[in-house]
This record gives C-alpha cells, structure tokens and sequence, in this order.
DNA sequence: CCTAATTTTGCAGCCACTCTAATTATTGTG
DNA sequence: CACAATAATTAGAGTGGCTGCAAAATTAGG
C-alpha cells in the first residue's frame, strides 16, 4: 500500500527534473533557458515538464510552499503570552543564529540572488510569493483578532515587508564581499530598531483559544492562478 | 516644428487604442481579452497595438509613471523641516481629503479593482509597480541619506506596503457598500495611527541640498525588462 | 511632384502552456 | 502468470503574447 514503485519513479523523475533545471539555471541564466532544454536534459518531454511543474517557475522556485506559510506558522505556534512582533522577531533573529535559509539569507544566498534579479520573471514569481506570505500572514491574525481589522492588514504587510526589506539589504552585504557571520551580526542590529519600532503593534499578548500549531491547509490567494502542483493529477 | 500632423494622429491611434481595450477588458475582463480582439476594435495590425505599447498590461495601467515617481517627487519636494514621514501623511490625507485616486482610492475604484482581482496579469503588474514605487522612493532617500542606509530600506519599504495596505482596506469598505467620504474618514483614523508608528523614523526633518522638485527621470528597477512606452521608435 | 523619413502591416517564428488522443508502464486480481 | 484496470508519458496540434524583418502605405519637406 504504503510505497510502490509508482511512487518512488514519480518523485524521483520529479527530483531529476528539478535538478536538471536548477542546473541549467544557474549555469545560464533563467530566461535564457527553454522548457524544451529542461526536458530534454531530463529526458522527458515537454509534457511531462508541466505534468510536475504548473509553471517554469516552479522548476525554480520549489518548496515557496514551505516559506509561504511560514510567518503564519510561526504566528500560530508562539507560546502564550507573547506578542505577534515578538514571535516574528524571535523567529527572524532565531533564522540569522542558526543560518537558515527561511528569510533568504544563507550561504549561497548571493548566486541564488543573482539568477533571480537577472530574470523579471523570477522576479514576479517572488514578488507573488511574499504577496502569498503577506496573506497567509494576515489570515492567521484573523483567527485572533476581529473580523477585518485594518490594524491587522498594516501589520502584516508591515511585517513582510520589513523583513524583506532587512534580507534585501543583507543580500547586498554579502555581494559586497562580508561574510555570513558578519552580515547577520550587523542585521540583528538593524532588525533589533526594525522591530521595536512595531512594538505599538505588539500590545496583544496572544488570546486563549490557540489553534494547533501548525494546519497544514494554507489559505493562499484565491487569485494566483494556479497552485505549485506536487505531481501529475491523480484522477 | 511642434506640432505635425503625424505626431496628432500618433497621439490620437494611441488613445483609441487604449480606450477601445480598456472597455473590452471592463466588460469582458483583462484576461478574456485577446491583443488580437483590441487590434480589431480599433481597427489596426497587432503590430501596431505593440508599437505604442510594450506589453498587454500596458494598455490597462497606462499613466503608470505617475504613480511609480509620486511617493519620490513628494519626498523630494517637501518643504524644508519636514520629516519624510511627515511628507507622505501630508500627501495621503491629502488625496484622501480632496478624493485623488494616486493611493487607489476613488470613485469607481471597486469596478477598477474587480477587474485587476479577477486577472493574474494585472496582479503581477500591480505588484511590480509597488516594487518600483518603492524602489524610486528609496533612491529619492538616498539622496538625503548615507550611501546604503538600511534605514532607508526599511522605511522605503514600511511606507510603501502601510499605504498599500491602507489602501486595500479602503477599497474594501468600498466594495461592502460604504460610501467614499464614509471610507475617507475611517481610513484617516487609522493612517494616523500607522504614520504615528513610524515617527521613529521621522527624525531627520530635511537637509539642505534640496534637489530640483521633480526631475522627470524616474530611477526606475534595471531588471523590469522593459520600459512603458509612449510609442513607436522616434529613431 | 518627388524623395526621404516614418508608420503600418503581413508574415514567419519563438516560447510558455493547454487539450486531446494515443501509447506505454504499473498495479491489483483471478 | 496472464489480464484488465489504472495511471503516467508521449506526440501532435493549437492558442496567445511577443519579436524580427521586409514590404507597402503615409507623411514631411524641398
């Protein structure tokens, strides 16, 4: 029941796609790679591309699912008593100790950056993802506030975008030749000023009713067009 | 010299064009639209529609420099001892107070975001244009400021997405029926709060040097592919 | 008018992506 | 093991946005 062979052949015809494409990505460049290259590289066709990948994109841009619905995780597991702000703060500074890769800077995060602001439509793709994250974001503040509370909405994007504002400038320490230890020193800093800042925000310790920690169902924009498909459609 | 018969009827194609796409996409939406089925509605080529605008979002967003400089030009053209914070709450109540649609609140603005909703495209494009927005408010920043103030960045950032969120939320009274000076008034309640959170950042009144008050010349994002144009080559 | 500069157009083509209809491989069952 | 159900892969044709290029139409200026 469990694991056949089907499965295992799918998710490792999907790895070896991915892996291809990420390959010939980084090598030359998003755009100036077909879909056709990607699956003949992977020797596959062109269907079966888009039978694991809905878009291009995707053969990039795997795992955005992970990231989307992080800040909304990290909203809904905090531990009683503590603030939104803090919990985001928490998790941002907790990110830059351990060098993990959840707000964009890691080792490698300058490579990986340069694909991406070397294709406009990578850029989009994130520019989705953060709108996707704001969202997300913003909906987990829903299960405790009120119904549409604008005080919610500046919040969340305020969250968003600061820490991307933040990473965005820790990205360019590291093109500038600082290394990561450094770099995430000097961040700290700055996220330190970035979140006390919010702290007007943060007043609303966390009400009773916590939810499970971490649903796995992420609300998502209703307008995104298509989802990041894990596989070809089981009937 | 001024002003030929060409460059009138140049000026006039255009603006056809433009008005017949931008009823059938009211009507029919952005995405059920071909550029084959606006070609035909203004009774010219493909090829033409593609002279005089760069891409099919284009004929929806047109005026879209505007938007992307204002939050510069009014940074830049404050009066001396105004904070930049102080700057943009001036001018956002002030749209707010006199109905200009520059924050995407107006008259007829839920018609205007039903469509945009309803189109992947014009969502991306939307966003992209945030993303300029935000990055010529921060070269306009970097005017006054150090070389790559992470301040910037982040305040650059805040105000952006605040007002975008402000907004959003403006539009959703909207859309639930409020009337627009009914909006008006809820929305500047809750952009004081917001400016007020920012006042951290507000410090630095103006200093000296003041540029010209509105150099034409966006900064604009290198990776954006391509430009908006205003119509064939002149070459 | 006649020529040079421009605009418009038609045509061919690329690429991402979709749909449909075979074709092939994997599975569970007898 | 054979066989039928199921699911994955593929080829092929087509759509839509967009780009070149070269020919045809329009306009400008002498």
């Amino acid at each position: 029941m469990g694991e056949g062979l089907r499965e295992r052949k799918k998710r490792e015809t999907r790895r070896y796609i991915a892996d291809m494409a990420m390959g010939l990505f980084m090598e030359r460049g998003f755009d100036n790679v077909t879909v056709a290259e990607v699956a003949r590289a992977a020797d596959v066709s062109v269907n079966t591309v888009f039978n694991y990948f809905p878009t291009k994109e995707d053969l990039f841009a795997d795992r955005q699912d992970e990231v989307v619905g992080h800040l909304a995780g990290v909203v809904r597991g905090r531990p009683q008593g503590e603030s939104v702000v803090a919990a985001v703060r928490r998790d941002f500074l907790d990110a830059l100790d351990t060098g993990d890769w959840r707000y964009g800077l890691h080792e490698g995060a300058t490579e990986f950056s340069d694909v991406v602001e070397a294709s406009p439509a990578l850029q989009a793709r994130f520019r989705l993802l953060h709108d996707l994250r704001e969202n997300a974001l913003l909906a987990a503040l829903r299960e405790e506030g009120g119904r549409d509370d604008p005080r919610d909405r500046v919040l969340a994007s305020q969250l968003v975008a600061g820490t991307r504002a933040l990473s965005a400038w820790g990205v360019s320490l590291l093109r500038a030749g600082e290394p990561l230890a450094a770099a995430a020193m000097r961040l700290r800093a700055e996220a330190a000023r970035f979140f006390a800042t919010l702290e007007p925000y943060g007043t609303a310790p966390k009400t009773r009713r916590g939810a499970p920690p971490a649903p796995s169902a992420l609300p998502g924009n209703p307008d995104d067009g298509r989802a990041s498909g894990n596989g070809p459609e089981t009937s």
